[in-house]
DNA sequence: TTTATATGTAAGGTTTACTTTACACAAAAT
DNA sequence: ATTTTGTGTAAAGTAAACCTTACATATAAA
């Protein structure tokens, strides 16, 4: 699903790494949202959200995303 | 996860069947969720705010839910 | 009293969001 | 020139969110 996540994360000057401890999953999990590899779970998807101080509509776009 | 779920589909007059044909999923699927049995996927916690026209935020109440 | 409807739950199966480990590669630092 | 850092990706495993089928029970309708 699209999402603003690695452009909020680069404003922030974390690396993938670094933004996997703060929510509590691997960089590759970071990896996969942000390569719309998978859609992240409801916990993580609200975890990232209040990291990056939004709504989960904010930042994830599920009008514009295809449902897989 | 706390959620209001069965209230607002109470509130519409829908039965469980009812409420997961409108969002896609089955009816055990909507009893689990209203009985805190699992956790939503992101598109289903969409679906549903979209039905009952509010945010995931409003509908599923993460700060007083425990993490499963 | 019988039948239909709504809910709750359980079992077994599939899919996917994660994990850890591992390797490749590019860019930056030493 | 070599090493470190960040990213991308793959494989194998686990956990959980679904699915269908099925059965039990309570209430409402006939």
């Amino acid at each position: 699903m699209k999402n603003k996540v690695k452009e909020l994360r680069e404003q922030q000057g974390l690396t993938q790494a670094q933004l996997g401890e703060k929510v509590g999953v691997s960089r590759q999990a970071i990896n996969a949202i942000e390569k719309n590899k998978f859609d992240p779970s409801i916990w993580l998807a609200y975890d990232l959200a209040l990291f990056f101080n939004m709504s989960i509509e904010e930042l994830f776009d599920f009008k514009e995303s295809e449902r897989k």
